[in-house]
DNA sequence: ACTGCCGGGACCTCCCGTTAAT
DNA sequence: ATTAACGGGAGGTCCCGGCAGT
């Protein structure tokens, strides 16, 4: 028998993948359960909230992977660095996998939208974060961090759209060039 | 298009709405034929593509009202009244109504999102337009108009999901801000 | 195709049937939907409210039966007439038909026990309108005819448990034994 | 047979409870292992017989109980102290718990029914013992008692149907009435 | 041009029972 | 004696689509 927690593992990892490709209610249980490679009711013991608390661990996991991402690649590379990886996401997957909680929030219940939230929330902070390493005032460091993050997700939605990275390779060149004023 | 029946456009109009809250998978057949106040044989005898019909429909009905709102307001009074009007969408609705487009993008099948690449793509032009008129050289326009959809784009997504318009008003700030740059 | 309301009709007596002889929670709605000769989708279209408003319908309809067939029986044959009746009822079943409605009283939900009451109800009322056309006092026809009803839904219950219909004859001779002193 | 732990008694003692209430189909598996406060691999340890060994084991011990219950009373207040018995648990559960056999009687299996059958003939006994006592000849002892029963079980059900205990003292008045004729 | 009803299948949930491993 | 975890299947609900009959 598997140790005490793959299954569960396998589960969540299976639901980031299939929700931020597919979005939460386009994704049945069925296919998050087959996909966790156990039946149903070992899915039931693990996530006795049914689909919704699996979701929620999910952004929160997704969320968290990507906030560290997020903080290492701006420590060794800046903005190019975090722009370079997302085009690779995205043409590595055939532009179907974006950002992994847009869709979540957009079309998810009250509850998963909070859950969302607060990973935008911590990624936010991760860029004013780094701002301000370089002494970018607070208020300032805040709105642009909101600008960066903002229009990152919106060149994903757009990429993904279009099945094409340019707009996110253009979003990120312009981003470079303007906020290459404000840090030296 | 001339709509062909009052019905018809009831059915339209229903779907633009509850696709716009609740996103494509969300929104059950039921809800909308209901919403649109006829019987559900009557839906089918308007729409025989079904669902997936109506919904091509809808965005494209959409997209062309936000493309001549978005046309109308650059012209009138510029970025400002675009991100004004915007926040009052937001704010009226209980941070429930985002982007019209945005959840079908990201939940809807193929056909559907190439409809919406379609629509997103005639934005990005009305801007390109906007800018090219202010003497902006082609392809700096091109890019503007990329960031500056984008940007929008993703400043709705983070609104919508933390129900607080300030990100959007943030985002417009340092929209105008750098564009006065270019634009004389 | 079937006249308008047959199928509906099937369901209610296919309904009646089962949860006479099963009970509201042992019979599945699969059963049911089978034995009514019909898919789920008719089902649901005849009673949106699904199993429970299936099941409140067929407490109505078979209760319903039941005063009709009480009343005639009482003015034909009296009481005799009415246990004759229930024996046959319960040999000619295998004793797996008892009181259509006992069962779903004790394990239905709120809403149906309700239902179940005003059937019961109805079942005293018929009987004390019986006794009163007999010049009982008002008082002693209420007492009289709780005590029947009691008896004869008890005596159900024993000859369906013991698979004999001797406790039904012998609560129906006492019944009769006592009563005419009552009523001459 | 005494109780071979504590655990499997707290399991049987939830299984009365609440089949009395809900019923068997009723009252899940979960439900019955979380009321007895243990898990699920110790309920299977002390039944492997599942659900069905543990209701035959409480429909045992309940109907014992009753049978117990009825010998004191009758002995020393008679059917007055029975009625009054029955009154107090109807209006102590808010209507909920009427007679621990019946429902389970109408809607378990045929193995369950079975094991009902026995308990009811216990109690029957125990009436017919407490007649020829006072020297009603076998054969009418007999008959009063199948009547004293029935006519307790279906006020039992009118009762707990109605949410009135009135049902009950007026079956039980009248029961003293006419047995008061039979034994000095 | 419009509708009542049919048709199954997929949804998510929870069921009851069992197993390997303590 | 106890437990975490597995294993499918059935539960009731509601899905989307279509067709016969005005």
């Amino acid at each position: 028998m598997a140790p005490r927690s793959e299954t569960r593992q396998r589960f969540l990892d299976a639901a980031a993948d299939l929700f931020q490709r597919q979005g939460y209610h386009a994704t049945g249980l069925n296919q998050l359960v087959s996909a966790g490679g156990a039946p149903k009711g070992s899915f039931y013991f693990h996530f006795p909230g049914g689909k919704e608390q699996l979701a929620t661990e999910a952004v929160s996991q997704s969320g968290e992977q990507m906030r560290v991402m997020l903080t290492t690649l701006l420590d060794t590379g800046g903005f190019p660095a975090v722009i370079d990886a997302l085009v690779e996401v995205l043409e590595q997957s055939g532009y179907e996998r974006g950002c992994p909680l847009a869709n979540i929030a957009l079309d998810g219940s009250d509850a998963l939208r909070g859950a969302v939230a607060d990973q935008l929330g911590s990624w936010r902070s991760a860029i004013t974060g780094y701002l301000t390493a370089y002494e970018v005032e607070p208020a300032r460091a805040e709105q642009l961090s909101t600008m960066a993050l903002a229009s990152i997700e919106g060149a994903l939605l757009l990429a993904k759209t279009w099945r094409d990275a340019a707009p996110l390779r253009s979003v990120g060149a312009y981003l470079i060039e303007t906020l290459s004023k404000e840090i030296p």
